[in-house]
RNA sequence: GCCGGUGUGGCGGAAUUGGUAGACGCAGCGGAUUCAAAAUCCGCCGCCUUCACGGGUGUGUCGGUUCGAGUCCGACCACCGGCACCA
């Protein structure tokens, strides 16, 4: 065995093993129990970054410790293909979108390699490969076929200058990034998935699903399950003429007889309609109409209206309130059109404030009085006042007699409502899948047919920023005789909505899916960004559903357990640069002064021996220049190293900070390791383990192995804390490190407990540090490699202890420690702790009021 | 603005069900080894106080519940993620 740690040869040598004996191809067998892990797959952006590394080597943990609990395990892996940045760099370097991706995938490719991950590559395919969006738009024939996709007109992001659409986050202050000219709200036909036919099932099934509650919340906020009361307010212009009644949506109809006035949306056509005519209404319409889409933008705008001079007549007391324009109102939500109760609503209260509408109470507050409303709202329930006949009625009461009143009058009924809104999928760009359409010449819209699939991107393009080269080409867009193709395409979510389900069986050329997709789903464990929590996962299960409809999967959810990883972060570092921006510098191409506390003091650039400011800690990125690059740390540290640290510095839910001197630290436990095995193989070869003749330095280091069993096979298997696992097994190794320097002991007993737990680490870190555990289980006399070992059994009589030790406290206060025979009774404990000198000091010219035993951790003495 | 989260030594973090705050690692300090250095090994290491034993204090801030609170409750502050065309 080599002396020293030398982790290039290992990995390579590991890696070819994996390789020739092609491991970690995953063959269905219904007789074995199957584990699906999946990480969410790359955006081939360029090359790996930590976030990925970080990504991915939970996943490959998790997938190898499944693999050593004896499971049928498939990893796969693949790209995220299709997307804006493409096209950002083809717009750049003038290079065709596509070999930008390919170029970019078959660099990660081969970092993803040299990281030693378990993925099955025979699956691995790109989302811009025909053979993969074709069965989208063949899956989207059918939900036309099915009704379940429409066209509608929808606001978009409009760049006056480029004449383009902008995706919001092209929008910068609400201007264009590229023109810098305010952006505008424009009106476009769009396609939509009707998600909301299945919001109910999509809120109800997250009970079924084992996801970090705070993701499960957050969906369920997002779909915004509701009960209200939809009302019908009839309305006139300032001559009494009547105009179209007003539908809005209240969850307050309690509330009602405090409506003061109606807002409507700027786009709405009571609001367009009152614009004929009223110069002034015409000029905020437009103002409303600028700048972007966002719901934050809109959300944080100075909320601003205008009377359009109409009237909505009140269905209960048939007085006239005032309707305004509100730049608030969505025409998105609901009917485009609220109810304003100022009283007891706080945004309807700073607009009635603002604007000097009235503001009346008719909810009670928690003393029964009329509430106090001269610094905002009262949004609590509470009893009804002022209110006529619903006087003195609750919440729930009000709530009932009032929509009841409605409905009696054919103005309301009860309903149900959602936030969710439908997913428009369409996008006029041109590095996505064509939406498989065509339209005729008396303007007929069709689905293509099966054999007029797929519809190929054409690969050899031109790009610039005056938007998707696929309507300036006509051999794509002209079909003759009057016919044209759709030039949208579809949002990358649409690729990312069952990409898991295709690795099932990514080589068949004539399904979408087939038997295998219901042998492998659901995905057990999903890894990926908290970022996805919403948008992404909603979406996925969204398109699981629709292929359970279809009859093309048996499961109801995509991903039975989800682990949201956190992000990856280091320090910045910036020099002002003379416009009034920021230089950002690379913290590799920093050296930092430190305090003797170790305390940063200041920075300065290596490269000219100048300072530069510190910009705090935030996510690596390419703007920030934070980023450090693992091929650079693999290639100083080795693989197992880089992956070790990242799996040690953080829990992976939490944000991870990078540190040099940790990855140092990670690297100098991996050479004691390799050491600690060479010096006890040195030692000799070990006798039989007989438990009943052990002393008690071997018991002890016994106990601490299979301690170590216990909390890492928990840590990793069910918390998923690998951080902590990683830790017990350092201890370990620092115990063995003891056992084998103090005990200088070779005798064929003590090198037989040595054994147990360094086989014990090797096992335990094999999952997270692969290649180093692959060659020390190999040095260690192992035939069988070590992806193939069973995990370490814990064995629960190597726990049983003789004595405990457990703490004395007086009043809440730590005043003793206390060593006690394990099966010691209350009585003694107490006797033994009032017995011990610190403990008699405190307790003494006090009552004793109440002695708490806590069996094996305390007994607290309360005196008074 | 709305929804969700986070906050513990010089630093990353641990404390799993309300029961010993600071495991493990990094940095630092002291020592061994060395001609010297690197590497390695051993020891110390929240803050204040004490010769020492010990005592006080301490988990973003303020308040509460409890024999006991990092953990539960209320209010607040700071930061992070998402907000439907970034992926």
């Amino acid at each position: 065995m080599d002396a020293q740690y030398k982790p290039f040869d290992i990995e390579r040598e590991a890696q070819r093993f994996w390789d020739d004996n092609q491991c970690f191809k995953a063959v269905e067998d219904t007789n074995r129990e199957k584990f699906y892990c999946l990480s969410m797959f790359p955006y081939p952006s360029g090359k790996l970054h930590m976030g990925h590394v970080r990504n991915y080597t939970i996943g490959d943990v998790v997938s190898r410790y499944q693999r050593m609990q004896g499971r049928n395990v498939l990893q796969p892996m693949g790209w995220d293909a299709f997307g804006m940045p493409a096209e950002n760099a083809a717009i750049q370097n003038q290079v065709p979108p596509a070999r930008w991706t390919h170029q970019n995938i078959d660099t990660m490719r081969t970092q993803l390699k040299s990281l030693g991950f378990a993925y099955d590559w025979s699956r691995e395919f790109a989302t811009c490969d025909s053979d993969y969006y074709r069965w989208e738009q063949w899956f989207f024939t059918k939900l036309v076929e099915k009704g379940l996709v429409y066209k509608k007109m929808s606001m978009v992001n409009w760049d006056p200058v480029d004449q383009t659409v902008l995706a919001n986050e092209q929008v910068i202050e609400g201007r264009g990034w590229r023109s810098g000219v305010l952006v505008e709200r424009k009106e476009i036909p769009l396609w939509f998935l009707k998600i909301t036919d299945y919001a109910e099932e999509l809120l109800a099934d997250l009970d079924r699903i084992d996801w970090p509650e705070q993701v499960k919340t957050m969906q369920r906020n997002w779909i915004g399950k509701s009960r209200g009361v939809e009302m019908t307010f009839e309305t006139h212009d300032a001559d009494g003429s009547p105009l179209e009644p007003l539908s809005v949506y209240t969850t307050r109809p309690d509330t009602l007889m405090g409506v003061t006035y109606l807002a409507v949306a700027a786009d709405h056509p009571l609001a367009r309609s009152a614009a004929e005519g009223n110069p002034a209404l015409g000029e905020f319409l437009e103002e409303c109409a600028r700048g972007g889409t966002s719901e934050a933008e809109l959300a944080t705008r100075e909320k601003k209206g205008m009377p359009t001079g109409h009237s909505a007549r009140h269905p209960l007391t048939g007085r006239d309130v005032p309707v305004y324009v509100a730049n608030f109102v969505l025409m998105e939500f609901g009917t485009g059109a609220v109810m304003a109760v100022p009283a007891h609503d706080q945004r309807d209260w700073e607009f009635a404030t603002k604007y000097g509408v009235p503001i009346e109470p008719v909810i009670a507050d928690a003393d029964g009085k009329t509430p106090d409303l001269s610094a905002g709202a009262h949004t609590e329930h509470g009893t009804l006042i002022n209110s006529g006949e619903f006087d003195g009625l609750d919440f729930e009461a009000a709530f009932d007699a009032i929509a009841a009143r409605l409905a009696e009058q054919g103005r309301g009924e009860i309903k149900t409502n959602y936030r969710l809104r439908d997913w428009g999928v369409a996008r006029q760009r041109y590095w996505g899948a064509p939406i498989p359409v065509k339209y005729g010449p008396e303007g007929q819209t069709v689905p293509l047919t099966d054999d007029e699939l797929p519809v190929e991107l054409p690969l050899e393009v031109t790009v610039d920023a005056s938007g998707s080269p696929l309507k300036k080409m006509p051999d794509f867009s002209d079909l003759g005789d009057g016919w044209t193709r759709e030039t949208d395409t579809f949002d990358t979510f649409m690729e990312s909505s069952w990409y898991f389900a295709r690795f099932c069986c990514a080589d068949n050329p004539t399904a979408m899916l087939d038997e295998r997709a219901d042998y492998w789903l659901p995905v057990d464990l999903y890894i990926g960004g908290i970022e996805h929590a919403i948008l992404h996962l909603l979406y996925a299960r969204f398109f699981t559903k629709l292929m359970r409809d279809f009859g093309l999967v048996e499961t109801d959810e995509p991903f039975q357990r989800l682990l949201t990883q956190g992000m990856v972060i280091a320090e910045t570092y910036y020099r002002p640069t003379a416009n009034g921006g920021k230089a950002w510098f690379n913290p590799a191409d920093v050296e930092v002064s430190r305090d003797d506390k170790g305390r940063p003091l200041s920075a300065t650039l290596v490269a000219d021996g100048q300072p530069v400011e510190m910009g705090g800690i935030e996510k690596m990125s390419k703007s920030k220049n934070n980023g450090v690059d693992p091929q650079a740390m693999i290639e100083r540290f080795g693989a197992d190293t880089v992956r070790l640290f990242m799996m040690f510095a953080a829990p992976p839910e939490q944000s991870l900070e990078w540190s040099d001197s940790g990855v140092e630290g990670a690297h100098r436990f991996l050479k004691r390791l390799w050491r600690l095995v060479t010096e006890h193989l040195e030692a000799g070869p070990p006798g039989e383990l007989d438990v009943a003749a052990l002393d008690d330095a071997q018991r002890e280091l016994r106990r601490k192995t299979h301690e170590t069993i216990q909390k890492a096979s928990d840590d990793i298997g069910r918390r998923t804390t690998f951080n902590t696992a990683i830790a017990a097994v350092m201890e370990l190794t620092n115990a063995l490190g003891r056992f084998q320097n103090e005990s200088d002991d070779a005798s064929p007993l003590s090198l037989a407990v040595a054994r147990e737990a360094v086989e014990a680490c090797v096992l335990l870190l094999a999952p997270i540090t692969p290649h180093v555990c692959h060659a020390l289980w190999a040095e260690l006399g192992h035939d069988e490699p070590a992806i193939d070992a069973r995990w370490p059994a814990l064995d629960e009589s190597a726990l049983a202890r003789d004595t405990i030790e457990l703490v004395a406290q007086v009043n809440g206060k730590l005043r003793a420690r206390l060593e006690v025979p394990a099966d010691a009774d209350k009585a003694a404990i107490e006797a033994q702790a009032m017995a011990t000198e610190n403990v008699k000091r405190h307790i003494e010219d006090k009552t004793i009021r109440k002695v708490i035993v806590v069996p094996g951790k305390l007994v607290n003495i309360v005196v008074g």
